[in-house]
RNA sequence: GGGGUCUUAGCUCAGCUGGGAGAGCAUCUGCCUUACAAGCAGAGGGUCAUAGGUUCGAGCCCUAUAGGCCCCACCA
């Protein structure tokens, strides 16, 4: 049968093919089958309107190589998929084509907003999951979920309820940061600082005298960024330790434009180190403030429409945006002479996250997550190992947030999410919570109930996202085989968004961690370092790298030379390098099935194996222990190197080209046998190692080379075996290494050389060495003008201005006359002695050391010592060389 | 203010628990050798930021310094 694979690599059309063909085989769906362990990863959901991006494609990456490793390993891998709702962002969207159209969301009401926001999702939300299924990921379809579907919703409400009991989570009137663009509240997590070039306006507070009247003498300064907040002032604060303030304890200050006293409290909390040491208090509309407040028993003025305009408590300033408003106080309270300076301030601004708006802190009422229990076994969790953070530095960073954890706003004022569970009397103001409306409240019997307006942060059912996905709040056999998760896999920037949340969220709901590892991943930034981002039109879209060099070469370029939590830039030029060796292994492939007869190969004794044979293949089993073990760890990008490296340098340019020469020949079948035998098994091996980067190339070489088995993705993990490690027990491995090293000699010497033409002589006395280059071709190959090759058993047929090449055990002797420059030549063997000489040294420094003998591994003092030997061995042959030049 | 992280070849980065400085790209040289010019064979290029320390041995561990980046908190 004619093994054919076309002439050129062409992921076109081939990518899609080989990934339909896998959908239809049904690859991709696990089952619960108790014969297997199972490995499970769920997905980062990505946005319903989302569009995929480098960043998506390296998560994706990421777990479809771990999902395809452990698939072949035997598993039973889910890679359970699925897409979030993204509340906000989708709702700003929807918002924004609404306008578009001319529509206000509030003309369509909640009811015709929410179906605009179904067909917005039935429209866009595929769009995503075909552009992932375009990178090969190979998640179980069938299993596709999303955060609103009507199983994810009872995990929200079951959630909801359970906790409210509990007293997890409770409804209070609190300062929350205000997105006044947005229209909704907004959690710490939201809120995104930005350093802001500002002012800072001095001002100064008359002291109320005797009369109640503001002083016209005495006054007190202070300074503010937002001027305008005065609106809302109900007191000033000194630090009680401040003596320039002392007298002023329990004094009052008129409040300017507003004309009312408010007093003067003495808290900690103020600076005395920064600008005069008295600050305005505005607990309505500063979160520090706002404590002060709470201390003092102030009273808390709302001068602010949700529009961020100024309300009725700000007397003729109502109906003013928060920026009129503070340029008319600033220029009132000049006129007024309040107005000491303006000074330039560069600030941190708070923002929201999604919109940029500086957000606005406001008491509102609104629905809470306490924290303080939640946290503890999520803290303890990660302390303990029992979830492991990748890279561990990690570890600080969650630590970081987990210490300082505040409780979570989980109210939005928006109408696309989750709707809270609450009810409320109209006629009685009783709270219910439930997972469905009551038909009468609960404590007057009143049938006027309505539910809570707002819905829940999108956050929040993601939380729930690794259980609610397999079935719970069902007891379903999935969530029993496939919970706790394996691994997840995400940036390191949803940390605290998402991760720590869905760690409490498990231990809460499940009793047991939601994955035993995560490993984070760093951006995918553009060439000169800059995150991608739509302003600046600087993003690179995957589907046109895919497109253009198909999915195999993208999925290569985001995984090597990259470490865990560190950022990346791409560069076209990797994705080209990609392309390249996706190119080399097509070509090493069809170069294979080429020479492949009718007739299939057969395995050969031990005995018939030729020295690089048994060289690659031991070569192979090492390549296959570190692989498996860098993959364990999950050091993916170093895992591919090596598989990289093995292909490219050890197989493609040595073993095929040392084995050529013995495909050509016709005269030894079972020799020829013994080459094929052994390209096509460390082909295979190699595609298998090289599978779960590179699905689609893979597959098809794979099919192609053996159409009688399934696919290369369900077939097994190459296992390290023992008795493919010829190098213990034969020499000639070693001889084929030293050959290598040698006939690198021999090309740097000839590439310098003047003439192209060398005669190269092998002398030795050994059987072995002669039989192993007894067709020096084999040796020489790829340098079509080493052609004249001689093997002698003596030194005879040596010229005497011959001088060697280093290969210990054989010496490959050039004509210097031809081919060297004496002088390079003693330099260079200088050098090689002094490397001898080192070497020797550190070895002998190390075996002399009496803490590495008794303390390190016993094969590692084993290689040294014979590390040693060799190295001794190796000066004596260089020294004896080097005086033979000298006396020429 | 707290924490993290980086500084390795011209560029971008790997370098696992301390034990022979690596890759890709770029540069230079020579090759269309019947798998591959998306290729082959070579070459040049590094005081591993600086200064100390621990160690038989440091790119890796410790301390300090300089510069860059990130996260968190936020002083009005």
């Amino acid at each position: 049968m004619s093994k054919e694979l076309a002439k050129t690599y062409d992921p076109k059309g081939m990518e899609d093919r080989i990934y339909k063909n896998w959908i239809d085989k049904g690859y991709f769906h696990a089952e619960v089958d108790h014969s297997k362990k199972p490995f499970t990863i769920v997905i980062p959901p990505p946005n319903i309107t989302g569009q995929l991006h480098m960043g998506h494609a390296l998560d994706e990456t990421m777990q479809d190589i771990l999902i395809r490793y452990k698939r072949m390993q035997g598993y039973n891998a889910l890679w359970q998929p699925g897409t979030d709702h993204a509340s906000i962002a989708t709702e700003v969207k929807i918002i924004e084509k609404l306008k578009e159209e001319g529509i206000d969301k509030a003309d369509l009401g909640r009811e015709g907003f929410l179906k605009r926001a179904w067909e917005w999702k039935a429209e866009y939300g595929g769009r995503i999951v075909n552009q992932l299924k375009k990178l090969g990921s190979s998640c179980d379809w069938d299993r596709e979920r999303f955060t609103m579907d009507e199983g994810c919703n009872k995990a929200v409400t079951e959630v909801f309820c359970k906790m409210h009991k509990k007293g997890y989570i409770y409804k209070g009137s609190r300062i929350i940061n205000w997105c006044p663009v947005c229209n909704t509240s907004i959690s710490d997590a939201e809120v995104e600082y930005e350093e802001q070039a500002g002012h800072l306006w001095h001002i100064k507070y008359p002291l109320v005298d005797e009369n109640g009247q503001p002083s016209k003498t005495e006054f007190l300064t202070f300074a503010t960024t937002r001027p305008e907040t005065m609106l809302g002032d109900t007191a000033v604060a000194v630090n009680p330790s401040d003596d320039r303030y002392t007298g002023l304890h329990g004094r009052q200050v008129w409040l300017p434009l507003v004309n009312k006293p408010i007093p003067v409290v003495t808290d900690e909390y103020v600076d005395t180190e920064f600008g005069t040491g008295v600050v305005k208090i505005t607990p309505a509309h500063d979160p520090n403030d706002f404590e002060v407040g709470k201390r003092h028993n102030l009273p808390e003025i709302n001068i602010l429409n949700d529009n961020a305009t100024i309300n009725k408590n700000g007397g003729k300033y109502e109906g003013m945006d928060r920026y009129e408003a503070r340029k008319a106080i600033v220029a009132d309270l000049e006129a007024l002479g309040l107005l000491v300076k303006i000074e330039d301030y560069s600030h941190n601004v708070g923002t929201h996250d999604r919109c940029g708006t500086t957000i606005e802190p406001l008491i509102k009422a609104q629905w809470f997550v306490k924290m303080d229990e939640l946290i503890k076994p999520a803290v303890k969790a990660v302390k303990e190992g029992e979830i492991k953070l990748i890279p561990p530095r990690m570890d600080k960073t969650y630590y970081n947030w987990t210490d300082n954890i505040r409780d979570w706003c989980i109210s939005r004022q928006l109408w696309w999410g989750h709707r809270i569970p609450a009810y409320y009397c109209e006629d009685c103001g009783e709270v219910m919570v439930a997972p469905s409306a009551p038909d009468k409240c609960t404590k007057c019997g009143s049938s006027n109930i309505t539910q809570d307006p707002d819905t829940l942060d999108t956050w929040f059912s993601s939380a729930l996202w690794p259980f609610s996905t397999l079935g719970w709040p069902e007891q379903t056999e999935d969530l029993k085989y496939f919970y706790p998760t394996d691994v997840l896999v995400t940036g390191y920037d949803i940390i605290f968004f998402w991760v720590i949340r869905m760690i409490f969220s498990g231990y809460e709901q499940m009793g047991e961690k939601p994955f035993k590892t995560v490993l984070f991943h760093g951006l995918v930034r553009d060439d000169q370092g800059r995150k991608m981002s739509k302003s600046l039109g600087n993003g690179i879209d995957p589907l046109e790298i895919i497109d253009k060099y198909g999915a195999d070469a993208l999925r290569l370029t985001l995984i090597t030379g990259n470490a865990p939590g560190n950022d990346m830039r791409f560069y076209m030029s990797r994705v080209e390098a990609s392309r390249n060796f996706a190119n080399k292994v097509w070509n090493a492939s069809r170069f294979i099935m080429m020479n492949m007869g009718e007739e299939d190969v057969v395995k050969p004794d031990a005995s018939a194996l030729a020295p690089e044979d048994k060289w690659i293949i031991s070569s192979l089993q090492s390549v296959i222990r570190d692989v498996t073990e860098n993959m364990d760890k999950f050091e993916l990008g170093i895992a591919v190197q090596k598989v990289y490296d093995f292909i490219w340098d050890e197989f493609c340019d040595w073993y095929i080209e040392m084995v050529k020469p013995r495909l050509y020949s016709t005269e030894n079948d079972e020799d020829k046998n013994a080459a094929l035998w052994t390209l096509k098994k460390v082909l295979i091996d190699g595609l298998k190692l090289l599978h779960p980067y590179m699905p689609f190339i893979t597959e098809e070489i794979f099919m192609t080379l053996q159409s009688e088995e399934e696919s290369i993705m369900i077939s097994d993990w190459p296992v390290y075996d023992e008795s493919f490690v010829f190098s213990k027990e034969e020499k000639a491995i070693e001889l084929i290494k030293e050959a290598v090293r040698g006939i690198r000699n021999v090309r740097t010497q000839m590439n310098v050389a003047p003439s192209k033409k060398a005669k190269v002589f092998v002398v030795s006395e050994n059987e072995d060495i002669k039989k192993a280059f007894k067709d020096s071709k084999v040796f020489f190959a790829g340098l079509a003008y080493a052609t004249e090759v001689e093997i002698q058993s003596d030194m005879q047929g040596i010229a005497s201005d011959a001088v060697s090449v280093v290969i210990p055990g054989a010496n490959i002797y050039i004509p210097f006359a031809e081919l060297v420059d004496i002088a390079k030549e003693r330099e260079r063997l200088k050098k090689e002695e002094d490397r001898l000489c080192s070497e020797i040294k550190r070895a002998e420094g190390m075996l002399s050391n009496e803490k590495f003998v008794s303390k390190a591994p016993e094969a590692k003092v084993a290689e040294e010592k014979a590390k040693l030997e060799k190295y001794k061995q190796m000066l004596t042959e260089v020294t004896g060389q080097l005086n033979k030049l000298n006396n020429i």
